[in-house]
DNA sequence: AGCACGCCGACT
DNA sequence: GTCGGCGTGCTC
């Protein structure tokens, strides 16, 4: 008998390389055996091993002589391959955000996990020693299992069954209100997806963790993710879901994922997470891409905040990409605001339909929403910062006792310092923007570049030690509100006192936390801060919120300016008497403040009668009157380069290229002209953008997908050596 | 994206 | 004489 051959085979591989790299597309190795789908691999490339996953072949496979690949290094063993439900949401993320399958698959994995070789993760994955398992944790399961319907698909057997650890006795439940009732049961009964529309304060997380427990009741393998914009912004939310779930379902039950975790324990949770073993993640955007294999409800909180919408490498939406994912899992989609993105609250438009919008009006242990206090800044001295009805305000406030918010969404004391001599300007010598003048270490910083540079002690043009600050930060504010309340008792007749809280004041670890203390403790009187406070924080004595100079969004050319401008200034508002029975005992009507050149616009108008829907159905009819998202959809082609002109010339190239070639669908999208970026100039890198428009998505996607080597090719042509790279935006944000 | 290779300026 | 700048080109 002759011996047997060995055998190769071929398993395509995806590895973290762009698109447009010659290797963008999954690559070819060799291996002794066939390998499934959703492996993950060591492989060589180049002179580097890198991680990469087994990927189906792609469907125009061109046979390749297999003498000429390379050998995988090794398979990572131990590990269940990622299951068809993964490979599928990133192959759709790599096809709808123009990236290569390897890059997005990539970023989904932990850090620590990439550079591991397979002996590592060996070791890692060696299961501690299992814990006895307790007669209650036994009698619970036993139950769950019991109750446990067939699962809508079979979810991957856990790697390493273990016991959770000894439960305590689950706390009870408190009652859900009438309409927390009826909108669980409406979830119960409805696939979804559901848009929750509720106030601050109106019982929406209440809501979530009664649809996550049912799912995890039901089935001792459904899991359930829980999306929120900025984990640290929200703490009290992981200490809720820690104090309900933790006791039923054990210690390893609820994980974390976001960016600010160690890399181990980014690996843990994202291990328990595959295995089954962990049965709620919490996690920000990254964590739409974790491995679930029994993912049966997806929470996506604060749905509109713009944080879901990843800003650099692969722009994706998190938020867009977890209603995907739900719908391709069968696990039911909840998104929820107050304040609810217009995209979301159109697709939830009865007459629409995609969404089930459910609304929640109540405000469960919260006062009466704030009285809205415009202040016609046109009738006030000009150059007023604090208009003499907002100081009395917050002085009145003072003396009771109470605390007030003061928003301005500038950080830095002076955005610019000017000399009234020669004109000169405190320009960034790198950027197309003014450096800020930070009083407290006596700097100038340009907030894109990050150059940072001792104040003039006169003014470089012409030699005048005059040199002025123009316009407020929140510095600035600070030290006005020092001065103007020196004299103002609090009932303890100690003085008031001011905090501050900005990126500035919360850049070293654990300072926030800090900071928040002192506000909670009642020692700061008065809070300056930027919009990172409007956010989340709940602020049980806060009585009075105030925004001094919002009015900047309303001219702005972003139209989605006003949304935001309403959600930030609504989301403000709800930090103003979170605590009835605090307010009720003070016998003090909160309010929110406004100091406006333009107190008749609508934004304000809404605001007024904390009326959002009459505030999206005029932002939306705008929208559809000059046809933009959400019913119209765009890209984004970017191009930085030397100078503005060859930025633009690279971009106007890749129109000409995309007339030429006779793109597909070409008559179906709307190339507009490059234009520079609001900020043209950033460390030295000049910008252009060029905006793609499209009614039909779908017609904007197989442009775009087409349009993607043309765009290399015109990359690589001698006549745009200048350009230093191009990249492509699917739904901006911002434009 | 990395990482080599490769060809020109200021240092032990 | 080397160290190191980053421009070009390749990776199954």
């Amino acid at each position: 008998m002759p011996e047997q051959a060995p055998t190769f085979h071929v398993v395509h591989v995806a590895v973290h390389t762009p698109v447009h790299s010659g290797v963008g597309t999954p690559l070819s190795y060799t291996h002794s055996s066939p390998l499934p789908a959703g492996c993950l691999v060591r492989v060589p490339l180049g002179t580097r091993h890198l991680l990469g996953v087994v990927w189906p072949a792609p469907p125009d496979e061109t046979p390749i002589d297999p003498s000429k690949l390379r050998p995988l290094d090794a398979v990572m063993q131990g590990l269940e391959p990622m299951n068809g439900h993964w490979q599928r949401l990133v192959g759709f993320a790599a096809r709808y955000y123009q990236r290569s399958v390897g890059e997005i698959a990539m970023a989904g994995l932990p850090p620590a996990l990439r550079d591991m070789t397979a002996e590592q993760l060996a070791k890692r994955l060696q299961p501690p020693k299992p814990k006895q398992r307790s007669k209650k944790a036994a009698a619970a399961l036993a139950a769950a299992a019991e109750a446990a319907a067939a699962p809508p698909q079979a979810p991957q057997a856990p790697q390493a069954p273990q016991a959770p650890q000894a439960p305590q006795a689950p706390q009870a439940l408190i009652a859900l209100s009438a309409e927390q009732q009826s909108v669980c049961s409406q979830i119960e009964q409805n696939s979804g997806p559901f848009l929750l529309y509720g106030s601050t304060g109106s019982g929406k997380t209440e809501v979530y963790m009664r649809v996550v427990q049912q799912a995890l009741d039901a089935s001792p393998q459904a899991q359930a993710l829980v999306m929120v914009p900025e984990i640290n912004l929200t703490p009290q939310l992981q200490e809720r879901f820690e104090a309900r779930f933790v006791p039923l379902f054990g210690a390893q039950a609820v994980v974390s994922m976001h960016s600010g975790m160690t890399d181990v324990q980014r690996l843990k949770s994202w291990l328990a997470a595959h295995t089954g073993q962990a049965r709620i993640v919490l996690g920000t955007r990254m964590s739409v891409f974790a491995s679930m294999p029994g993912l049966q409800v997806i929470v996506v909180d604060e749905e509109h905040d713009p944080s879901y919408k990843q800003q650099e490498g692969a722009r994706y939406s998190a938020r867009d990409l977890a209603l995907w994912r739900g719908h391709d899992c069968g696990a039911k989609v909840i998104l929820g605001s107050a304040t609810p993105s217009l995209e979301s609250w159109h697709a939830s438009d009865p007459a629409v339909g995609r969404y089930l919008r459910l609304h929640m009006p109540s405000r469960i242990g919260a006062g009466a929403l704030p009285r809205l206090r415009m202040v016609d800044m046109t009738q006030q001295p000009k150059k007023t910062v604090f208009s003499p009805p907002l100081l009395a305000a917050i002085t009145e406030r003072v003396q009771k006792g109470e605390q007030s918010l003061i928003l301005l969404n500038r950080r830095g004391f002076a955005p610019v310092l000017f000399c009234a001599d020669c004109n000169w300007k405190s320009d960034c010598p790198h950027c197309s923007a003014h450096q800020v003048f930070h009083k407290g270490d006596r700097t100038l910083r340009c907030h894109h570049c990050g150059d940072t540079r001792r104040v003039p002690h006169a003014c470089p043009g012409c030699g005048n030690p005059d040199i002025l600050p123009l316009g407020k930060g929140t510095e600035q504010l600070e030290e006005e509100l020092e001065r103007l309340l020196r004299n103002v008792q609090r009932p303890d007749g100690r003085p008031a006192r001011i905090g501050r809280i900005d990126a500035d004041t919360t850049k070293h670890k654990g300072a926030l936390e800090e900071q928040l203390a002192l506000v909670h403790s009642g020692e700061v009187d008065v809070l300056v801060g930027t919009q990172m406070v409007a956010k989340g924080h709940d602020f049980r004595r806060i009585t009075l919120v105030a925004a001094v100079q919002p009015d900047g969004a309303l001219f702005s050319s972003d139209f989605r300016a006003p949304e935001r401008l309403f959600c930030l200034l609504m989301q403000a508002a709800g930090r103003a008497g979170r605590d009835a029975s605090y307010i009720s005992a003070q016998g003090s009507h909160p309010e929110m403040w406004i100091q406006s050149f333009e107190p008749q616009h609508m934004v304000y108008q809404a605001l007024r009668q904390h009326d959002y829907p009459s505030f999206a159905q005029q932002q939306l009819r705008e929208r559809q009157d000059a046809a933009m998202p959400p019913f119209a959809f765009q890209a984004l082609v970017r191009a930085d380069a030397k100078t503005q002109d060859a930025a633009q010339a690279f971009l106007r190239a890749a129109t000409d290229a995309a007339r030429q070639g006779q793109l597909p669908h070409l008559d179906d999208v709307f190339l507009y002209p490059p234009i520079p970026m609001t900020v043209q100039r950033v460390a030295n890198v000049e910008r252009a953008q060029m905006l793609i428009e499209a009614t039909d998505r779908r017609a904007l996607q197989r442009f775009l997908h087409a349009w993607q080597p043309w765009l290399h090719w015109v990359r690589g042509h001698p006549s745009h050596k200048s350009i230093v790279r191009w990249l492509v935006d699917v739904d901006p944000l911002t434009l």
